[in-house]
DNA sequence: CTGTTAGCGCCTTCAG
DNA sequence: CTGAAGGCGCTAACAG
């Protein structure tokens, strides 16, 4: 029962030598068929298992088939849904992934790494918790252990990330609006001087220019990124003469809070007034009935995120330095069942990946 | 950059042996105080990691400090709640997970779980897909691995199971009923041929009695487990003579569907009728506004079960046999924003757990 | 308290 | 096509 049957006990039970079990054990075609069907047999008889731990401690450069997967809220089904993109391609190319939760906590997050690099990674996929300093991933990538960063970057570490393309999002989504009519647009909430504000209002003046719609400065009005920031950006919106007919929101909480304020003005989001916001997934647990949003489609990201490590493994040589940006962004309605409803995706596209 | 530092490379830095290193990183009494803090200085310095894979090779009986986790579907946020809760407590313990999804394919489960164990896991916990025998699990026992199944079980499988207490959850939720006012209620759905009908009915009619409640055999109304058959069921319930005023329904779907033929009726659900329903979680991705469930604490299930897991492993010897029933369960009401908004639980309860 | 000696299970030469 | 060595990084015994 306990007894852990190994190469030489089924070598000696076939008649051969370990090294011919080795042999067709890697499928190696220099061994005689009859001798490769009488060893599986045996194989089979005994119920030997594989020894990976064994294997690889021999194999001098460690290609464990293990990959590392960290993210900061599994609850969150977007996450989940990475976990899962991640999980189909990593499988599909023989490997098994370590999944660990940071729970948004930089020292947990700290002694998943230790522990995965211990058991000899051969790569890692992190979605990194709030504060993730580059010192965090420094013996990794030291190592010559391919990263890549998801959702979130980690400045000064240089691991490939995989993040949302604002530009090509903010884009699609103006687009949106303009295909449904509207001619001007406004550009609501978020803090001038970060970088995503500027890559948005890049999009979405890039869409206005193209469709040869209203590009004035005055349709862009800042605010704090929240909720509260919304309510406030749609006061001053509603007030500007020759009012605006829909919004780009910098972000959900903020397209949340023009909602709000359209209500309190007696106007229906959706009906009267077109929102349309980033999901910024973090804060945003719930969905708001009517409410269209530019998200990353979760899988798909994890898929790519997936691609890009195995790439980067096989490549042998941690090339991680090059820092990509995008990934699949669809347009779509929520219907008020939260996140894991069905999408009813009102379009959908894969944008153009700088590599 | 590549060259892996190994003790032997620590020890010679050091000037001391392996052994002493060895000791020193299992933190054993047996060295000196300043040979210690040397050995720990110089591998801070040279960036040694522990190689997991040696170790557990030369230690006769596997302690891998892994275990595996397979869930059916990782897409559903139940199941990834419950992976959270499984890497909490396994985490706590010094293990990692390594967590695979096998998206309801007994196909892709037995791969993972073949690949699993040649990772040597010391422990495997699974949600097992649709469809899966007991002979996917026999070998995994039958090298005396500890395996628990949780949400599903695996008839004829010689394992731990986690299921969720059907009889004290319908309990629950009739008492429920009860404590708002309810004095006639129905038992709606479900084939009565099946174990669980079975449980929750006799659970359903445990708190009727106790309360002195209606018992009619007319008050249970089988139906199919599903939408439509939750129509039929209320269609014929709401022509009994002497009509009941709230219903606990054998599952999500019935529930549903119950609700479709009260508001056909001209009655609203929860204000004219009540209706309470169990979660069966497979099917619901979406949950129905001002409906209330008895639902599984996932969180919960999957700490318990991973304890009941680590318990299995400290203990050694595999003794598997047992098949615990029952899990934490909450009556809960859902407030129409998915599984994932807060849950506004109006009652929470541990129920008994006979292991 | 520390060093020495054997392997764990497997895979790669290198010869038959 | 097959068998015989050697060693991956580590730890369990024993000696010092």
């Amino acid at each position: 029962m306990g007894e852990r049957v190994t190469v030489v006990d089924i070598a000696h039970a076939a008649g051969v030598s370990k090294s011919t079990v080795s042999l067709v054990l890697q499928g190696s075609p220099l061994v005689n068929e009859v001798t490769r069907a009488k060893v599986a047999a045996v194989i089979r008889d005994l119920g030997y298992v594989y020894n990976r731990g064994a294997a690889n401690l021999r194999q001098a450069n460690a290609k464990s088939k293990i990959i590392g997967v960290v993210v900061n809220d599994l609850t969150n089904s977007f996450f989940a849904e990475l976990a899962v993109g991640i999980d189909m391609t990593v499988q599909a190319a023989g490997y098994v992934q370590f999944l660990a939760n940071s729970a948004e906590s930089v020292e947990r997050q700290r002694e998943v790494i230790a522990s995965m690099r211990e058991h000899g990674i051969s790569g890692l996929i992190i979605s990194p918790a709030r504060g993730t300093d580059a010192a965090d991933l420094k013996p990794l990538v030291a190592s010559g252990i391919p990263v890549v960063a998801v959702v979130r970057n980690v400045p000064g570490a240089k691991v490939s990330s995989l993040l949302s393309d604002n530009h090509a999002g903010a884009r699609a989504a103006v687009e949106h609006l303009i295909g449904l009519g509207h001619k001007r647009i406004a550009f609501l909430g978020g803090f001038p001087d970060t970088t995503v504000f500027g890559e948005r209002l890049g999009g979405y003046r890039e869409a206005l220019v193209a469709a040869g719609a209203d590009t004035g400065d005055d349709l862009v009005i800042a605010s704090a990124p929240s909720r509260a920031g919304g309510v406030a950006a749609i006061g001053r919106c509603t007030q500007l003469a020759n009012r605006p007919t829909a919004a780009l929101c910098f972000n959900d909480a903020v397209a949340f809070g023009v909602c709000d304020g359209l209500r309190a003005a007696g106007l229906e989001p959706g009906r009267d007034f077109g929102v349309i916001g980033f999901d910024d997934v973090i804060e945003a647990k719930t969905a708001v009935p009517a409410l269209t949003t530019v998200s990353i489609d979760p899988q798909g990201m994890g898929r790519r995120a997936a691609q890009l490590l195995l790439k980067q493994i096989s490549a042998g040589k941690a090339e991680a330095e090059a820092v990509v940006s995008s990934a699949h962004l669809v347009v779509r309605r929520s219907c008020g069942a939260g996140r894991s409803g069905a999408d009813d995706t009102a379009m959908q596209g894969r944008f153009a990946i700088a590599e």
